[in-house]
DNA sequence: TCCAAATCTGTAAACGTTTGCATCCCTGGG
DNA sequence: CCCAGGGATGCAAACGTTTACAGATTTGGA
């Protein structure tokens, strides 16, 4: 009895051609008779066949699988991204495989183990990783096209966001609105993560103080160690201040959040008395009125899925810089 | 020129040995002398060999690949649970192989193309996918080992909670402390998505109600489509009753924090005013203080991974009912 | 009508492992 | 000293495809 599934020994049998002619036609390669071709297809739908993924792959050398390699800590930027590009690659019959960072030390295990991730996959998608490449280009090192989501990285396609500008229209945006006095809540270069997001959004934030002509005061600078509950233990200490903030930009939605909650249990009203403008349009983000600078993470996540496969298909590496629109809700208002 | 990485008759040639000997020695099969051993081990480490993973899966028919089905509607349970299944199969060796569901529609899509996913896996994670596998036993629909998570699933083994009782827990807290007009903020019950999830929560808040000898009032229950922003239009309407309640039970933490925004813009104190306890402790949950049910996703994640391994080495389906605690925080007090 | 080119098909050799089976060697008990 | 039995190894056949190459057939232009 042979309940299994079928091989492409059986299409060809059935169909009275060689297993040659049967791969042809199945694969819409040319040189292969009309009558053939529906013959054999017929027969395939017929019996279920489906050609067997090892098999395959071993003798092609093609994978069809995509390799997503995403942080853990930060649940929402991964996953949406995650997101946008699962949706490409089930249309286009891609496989994603994925690897998942669960802490900015995991990233040695990560770049210990690449090699051998690599051969599982045609192509990388690497989202906020962070990985430093020393000496190689990313092509040569992983051996296999990859495109960066996030960051930048030699000899990848990379889909990134102008973090300094994104930073200074935020702050422009409380500027306009009258505040003199913005307070930062940081979120902290971590000693293991060589990321300069929070450098350029803080360079951002002086770019915008500095145009306006506005002191910028160390003093109103803090860290939220990119959590709410580090948001929230940032505004205590900016409230401190010998002239505290009538406004805050924080560098993350999440930040933004706890600030807010801080901001709520002292009787402070926002935007009444407190200014809040943050960062990333968080899923949450909207239906809590926070005023944001939005990141279209999965259509950023779409766009490298695409972009992956067109490395593949030869196309050269390139780099896109996404837009990142102000969304004015309900956490700024004009200074009161 | 062979840049190429070494095969696995490169090592035997090296090392004088035949392929099977190999073959054996890296695994460390019986029948193998040490010194052989080690000195295949040995070259094998030298020149970098690591099996070819498709040639390897052809020949052995293990793929060492667990397929992990995940909803995107709703980031956090999910992501979560991968989270937490990553962690395993990383230690383990086995690869992950994601498939999003993008919506319920999608679960249509999943399960034509579920034969298709089930040969590239060894086994299946199936995370709230609410698929439903008529006549068949899941193990037979999709000839794998599977664990079912959040859900439950002839012929898989499951982790799950008990709905119910955790929201009956969740709606006993309340009554602890004197409210008598607790609302109910629902998940709505999707047409597409046969999940009992929603009745169940719902069953356990009329549970506690009469075991406390409290009215059901069909006029407390409201849909907060499970998002935050209808968790604020669920307050709204709730407030608009002739006997407002003093308390709110909401179905998900998000729709909890919407509810929390809408009180505090129409100015009404948490808990002073209205108290409120949320279900799941999302990531926010402990920053905004929010009280609610812990659902220890992570945990569970990696107990399914935990589970999917000990099928796979062809120990019986077991079902796991996760405990749900009640996380007292700072929006909750007795009615004032 | 004839020949070259184009189209169609089949044969068989990869692809790089795993594994059943046969062989050889060595050890120890009778 | 002989032989059984088990440890160690090698040979070669899978595993199920893809694809280079060669043959067969058809087509079309001169």
């Amino acid at each position: 009895m042979s309940n299994s599934r079928p091989t492409i020994k059986d299409i060809a049998r059935v169909t009275g051609v060689s297993v040659a002619t049967v791969s042809r036609a199945l694969r819409n390669l040319p040189y292969v008779a009309p009558a053939t071709r529906s013959k054999v297809v017929e027969a395939a739908t017929e019996l279920e066949y489906e050609a067997h993924p090892q098999a395959s792959r071993l003798a092609s050398g093609r994978t069809w699988t995509i390799g997503v390699v995403a942080p853990q800590f930060g649940t929402w930027f991964p996953f949406r991204a995650l997101g946008g590009i699962n949706s490409v690659f089930a249309k286009s019959g891609y496989d994603v495989l994925v690897s998942m960072m669960t802490s900015p030390g995991d990233r040695l295990r990560f770049l210990r183990d690449a090699r051998s991730f690599c051969r599982r996959v045609d192509g990388l998608v690497l989202i906020d990783t962070f990985v430093s490449v020393e000496g190689d280009s990313a092509e040569a090192f992983f051996d296999r096209p990859v495109v960066a989501v996030g960051e930048r990285l030699d000899g990848a396609s990379s889909i990134t966001i102008d973090n300094r500008l994104a930073a200074r229209r935020a702050v422009e945006h409380l500027i306009e609105l009258g505040h003199e006095r913005i307070g930062l809540v940081a979120g902290p270069h971590l000693p293991d993560l060589p990321t300069p997001v929070p450098e350029q959004r803080r360079l951002g934030y002086e770019d915008a103080l500095r145009a306006a002509g506005l002191p910028v005061d160390p003093e109103l600078a803090t860290s939220g160690q990119w959590t709410a509950a580090g948001g929230a233990a940032a505004l205590s200490r900016l409230l401190e201040c010998a002239r505290p903030p009538t406004a805050v930009f924080c560098m993350s939605d999440e930040m933004a959040f706890g600030v807010l909650r801080a901001a709520a249990t002292r009787g402070l009203a926002t935007p009444g008395d407190l200014s809040v403008v943050g960062f990333d349009d968080h899923d949450l983000a909207g239906a809590l009125g926070l005023t944001t600078m939005r990141q279209a993470v999965d259509e950023m996540g779409v766009r490298a899925a695409e972009t992956v496969m067109a490395l593949i298909d030869g196309e050269p590496v390139s780099d896109i810089t996404w837009d990142v629109p102000l969304m004015v809700r309900e956490t700024t208002s004009p200074v009161g």
